[in-house]
RNA sequence: GCCGGUGUAGCUCAGUGGUAGAGCAGCUGUUUCGUAAACAGCAGGCCGAGGGUUCGAAUCCCCCCGCCGGCUCCA
């Protein structure tokens, strides 16, 4: 486990870009002298000039609004007169072949607003984002016929943009904002050489095959239903899956000090009305009631942990309290925003709430911070981001609170030795947060586990403990959930494993395969020894040869193929093939269940060998 | 929710106005096999839903739904 940094440039993040405020001046010098990252930042960028130049000569009566470098290429944004299709991606990517070929020269220069006004006088989203720069001059960058605003950055010139392919169209709203009108984005893939551009596209397909939704159909995990869109359906091999996660994580709540509790699914309406969330959350799922009473059906925890906290009274000596839930959630997502299972309507969460005296703020994150170590280490994760969200435009609660709340995040984030990248403005209507975000097959981030200090809602619900000094006083309550939405999480870990999973969360953990129908019997004997260890093991006993039956195994990923024939019955042993395709060779079977038993019990993960794998 | 694409058998896909197809999976039979696909046969479909155009619609038009890629949102 490594915890990172985001990268500054990410998919369509183009505040990255915005953030660079200080106008560039170099742009006159030699591609070649620039650090590799910056090479390529220009090239993009460039490119998303000409790309620009393109369109714009295709379509005279274009408007074009931003184009910035991004991770893997650039985009640009345009109004246009019609709908494009992705045929006219070739028109386009053609007619900018021509412009790099003319190998035109990029010029910068620095000019007064008036001037741009003027210049810019038929494009709209030009003059507004000229009235918005403070300097009094703007960048104006032009090669060739074409000319935009601009802050630079460029190669210098048009031949040096490298190898680029159109990719895909999608609809984008001018300035990021859903009241503003809908452009065409155009995105392009761009490296600098024709090879790394082939790999890149190369991987790209490849990692459709690690897609969870498909990972999850092939292997008998989940299945994603239009007659309930959003809701998974577990099959029982997905169902086992998850219950070891929860299983899992429930085993660690008496070592960190949880209590697990079981809180309603419908709620009269009123405790939402309460907590805050029905006024930004209107949507969420509701259902009749008696007379003037609605009914909710919850999609969060946090208001129901404060009804049971305040149920009785609480001493100073009680806390911390740490109430932990797994019981299901749903919200009523936008329907375009729903994605497999890393973005649901109906899920659970390894979710908890801690009351504590503001004295105990610092050491309760510490031990957030220790079980989210052991957890992500223990489920061998990868590379993790690591965001602090503070207040936005809508929060409850006072200002000065927010302050000690994300100033304590922000140096117990530090304290815990993680390098993390601020996210302003992002933090929950209650509470700043910590976020820890992974990345899918397809490099697109998801937040799975989170921190938040909230000393707004123990407020709005009255919570008080009984202080040493006899008074009542008010906790702060942190809200946390370290794999948060199983849901998502299992769509991540199902792509950063492929399917293969850890022995001791495999749905199942090693197949009995017979070579001959003769050695069935004794292949139900194995896997009724293995069984009685507590393994989760099977039969092959169908009328397949031994190698599609071997093949069958591999494409589930099973850890470990036990082949039995003639010389194993004879000999009470096994021949062992595991995974990666490695023959362990013939051992006997008190042996293989010792190690299967071990491997499972220490929760180590095979070597993850994938020969000849598909 | 918005923009674009897309929807044919369990899965992957062919079929562009004239009798719905293939491979894999499934079932049955034969085969009894030593580390990634034995052979044969059978079965499987309101072509996403509804409406329209037409002598005739999987195919053309309208509308709805789901899914995919983005955008926005994300308690």
């Amino acid at each position: 486990m490594a915890f990172r940094r985001p990268p500054r440039i990410g998919a369509g993040e183009e505040r990255a870009m915005n953030e660079q405020a200080e106008p560039r001046r170099d742009d006159d010098v030699a591609l070649e002298t620039v650090p590799r990252e910056e090479q390529l930042f220009r090239m993009r960028h460039s490119a998303a000039h000409v790309l620009a130049e393109a369109v714009l000569d295709l379509f005279p009566e274009a408007k074009y609004a931003i184009g910035p470098p991004i991770e893997h290429g650039f985009y640009y944004d345009f109004d246009l007169p019609r709908t494009l299709t992705p045929n006219d991606l070739e028109g386009i990517e053609a007619r900018m072949r021509e412009s790099v070929a003319a190998d035109h020269p990029i010029h910068g220069e620095w000019i007064p607003k008036a001037r741009a006004r003027e210049l810019f006088r038929d494009q709209p989203y030009k003059l507004e984002l000229i009235d918005e720069i403070e300097e009094p001059t703007v960048g104006h960058f032009q090669h060739g016929g074409f000319h935009d605003l601009c802050r630079g950055g460029h190669t210098q010139r048009t031949g040096q943009v490298g190898s680029f392919k159109l990719t895909h169209v999608a609809g984008a709203y001018w300035r990021g904002d859903e009241r503003r009108p809908m452009l065409q984005r155009i995105y392009g893939a761009l490296f600098r050489t024709e090879p790394e551009l082939a790999a890149y596209l190369k991987a790209r397909e490849q990692a459709e095959r690690r897609d969870h939704r498909r990972l999850g159909r092939e292997l008998g995990l989940f299945h994603l239903d239009p007659i309930s869109p959003g809701s998974p359906f577990f099959h029982p091999r997905g169902a086992l899956l998850y219950n070891e996660l929860v299983d899992y994580v429930r085993g660690l709540y008496p070592k960190y000090g949880y209590q697990e509790v079981i809180t309603p699914q419908l709620f009269n309406t009123d405790i939402f009305r309460t907590s805050g969330h029905y006024d930004l959350f209107p949507d969420m799922y509701k259902m009749g009631g008696e007379e003037d009473e609605e009914i909710g059906i919850k999609p969060m925890n946090c208001p129901g942990h404060c009804w049971l906290y305040r149920a009785a009274l609480h001493s100073y000596r009680d806390l911390p309290i740490r109430y932990a839930e797994f019981t299901r959630l749903h919200r009523n997502e936008r329907s375009g925003v729903l994605h497999g299972l890393t973005r649901v309507r109906s899920f659970s969460q390894d979710d908890a709430h801690i009351y504590c005296t503001p004295e105990q703020m610092p050491e309760e994150i510490e031990r957030v911070f220790a079980m989210v170590r052991e957890i992500y280490g223990d489920l061998g994760l990868g590379e993790v981001d690591v965001k602090v969200a503070t207040r936005g435009e809508h929060f409850i609660g006072n200002p000065e609170d927010w302050d000690v709340a994300e100033r304590t995040l922000q140096d117990e984030v530090r304290r815990a030795g993680w390098d993390y990248a601020l996210a302003p403005g992002e933090a929950a209507f209650y509470a700043p947060k910590v976020e820890f975000h992974f990345r899918d097959a397809l490099g697109r981030s998801w937040q799975l586990g989170t921190l938040q200090i909230d000393m707004a809602m123990p407020d709005r619900f009255g919570l008080e403990y009984i202080g040493a000094d006899g008074e009542p006083h008010r906790p702060v309550m942190m809200h946390r959930a370290i794999l948060g939405s199983l849901e998502r999480f299992l769509g991540v870990y199902v792509e950063h494993t492929e399917g293969r999973f850890p022995l001791w969360l495999a749905p199942v953990q090693a197949v009995v395969i017979p070579i001959a129908d003769r050695h069935n019997d004794y292949a139900w004997h194995v896997a009724r020894e293995l069984r009685g260890r507590g393994l989760r093991v099977e039969v092959d006993d169908s009328n397949e040869r031994m190698g599609n039956k071997i093949r069958r195994a591999q494409l589930q990923r099973l850890p470990y193929m036990l082949v039995v024939g003639d010389r194993e019955a004879e000999a009470e042993a096994v021949s062992v093939r595991d995974r990666s395709g490695d023959d362990l060779g013939a051992m006997p079977l008190f042996q293989i269940a010792d190690r299967l038993v071990d491997e499972r019990d220490s929760r180590t993960s095979q070597a993850p060998g994938s020969a000849g794998d598909v």
